[in-house]
DNA sequence: AAGTCTAACAACCGCAAATTA
DNA sequence: ATAATTTGCGGTTGTTAGACT
């Protein structure tokens, strides 16, 4: 009934680490059977073994297999492991599909002991993927503004003002991003539909369907082995390991320099500004803010995501046919 | 040189899903 | 249909080597 007793539970069962003539006994017993092991159960028994089956499959798949690929992870494995974790979890097994010859256990153990320290350095909660507020970074520094993402910025301002940081509206605005990364859009265009996702959170702070149309279409395309939508924090022309080296720098300094290639110094001054001083009451301050945004082209329920589902449904399935 | 700390990695454990009888 | 068994997954712990004091 139930559960059966495991052999990891017998006395007499080795334990700890492999031996080289273990190792080369397991080896030789796998290969005598090309292509199935069959029982894991039953496998320490036929080839000799005083070890827990499990143990000898753990040994096998994660050590001895000979499509392991050896060596340390390249940036584009690094990058690959982010976006998929941002999409997946925790799902290591699923993560190790996507990485030929690198195993679960190697990039759970990759990600706890180098990624997520880097995230959390940069500011970015390892399991939401989510800007952290200032005082969670790990060495106790303020994060630089300079490093988030323009629309993150307009965004957060427009939601302060709006009535209170909203989190709905800064995913919002950093999936908004991420489309614009998939698509390969240019600077003109990446700032006009920034400041009409902040325009739109300015406006309209309930959430929309568009954060779950665009992760359950990112989802769709990693199960099925296409191209993936980046973290907002990935969607840059540095690599991530770049970007965390200049983290590291600015923490270093305490300064807030701008990030090369953005303007987001000023957006940043005017978020922070916006939060300090604006009591957020509805109505006024956000037509206030509507000002600062550069003119807007017509575009069908900008303020109303909700009822404009079919818009962002065309910008989506476009995007996907670059 | 010895002790301590930390990072990296291997291995273990418990659980649940999948499979088999 | 269900109990028994096996396999795989994810979290956690243990071990080791190198850096630091």
């Amino acid at each position: 009934m139930g559960r059966s007793p495991c052999c990891c539970h017998d006395a007499c069962v080795k334990k700890g680490p492999w031996t080289e003539e273990e190792d080369r006994a397991l080896v030789e017993h796998i290969q005598r059977r090309p292509g199935h092991v069959g029982s894991w159960r039953g496998l320490p028994k036929a080839s000799g073994l005083n070890r827990c089956g499990k143990s000898c499959r753990l040994r096998w798949t994660n050590s001895l297999r000979p499509d392991i690929k050896r060596g340390n992870f390249s940036d584009d494995e690094e990058s690959l492991i982010i976006s998929l974790h941002a999409a997946l979890g925790n799902k290591w097994s699923t993560i190790a599909t996507h990485l030929e010859g690198r195993t679960d256990n190697e990039i759970k153990n990759y990600w706890n002991t180098h990624i997520r320290k880097k995230l959390l350095r940069m500011g970015v909660d390892p399991v939401t993927h989510q800007q952290l507020p200032p005082h969670h970074h790990l060495d106790g520094t303020s994060a630089s503004a300079a490093l988030l993402p323009e629309s993150l910025l307009w965004a957060a301002a427009a939601a302060t003002l709006g009535g209170g940081l909203n989190t709905g509206a800064l995913m919002q605005a950093q999936l908004l991003q991420q489309l614009l990364h998939a698509i390969g859009s240019s600077n003109d265009t990446a700032n006009l539909i920034a400041n009409l996702a902040a325009a739109n959170a300015m406006l309209n702070s309930t959430s929309s369907t568009v954060p779950n149309l665009l992760l359950q279409q990112n989802q769709m395309n990693i199960l099925s082995g296409a191209n993936y939508l980046q973290p907002g924090y990935l969607c840059n022309s540095s690599s991530f390991a770049e970007q965390d080296v200049v983290q590291q720098r600015l923490n270093n300094n305490n300064t807030t320099a701008p990030c090369p290639g953005t303007s987001s110094s000023s957006a940043a001054e005017q978020a922070g500004q916006s939060s300090d001083a604006a009591p957020a009451a509805d109505g006024a301050p956000v037509e206030e803010f509507a000002g600062l945004l550069e003119p807007l082209m017509e575009l069908p329920g900008l303020c109303s995501l909700e009822s404009s589902d079919s818009f962002w449904q065309d910008i989506l399935e476009d995007s996907y046919r670059f």
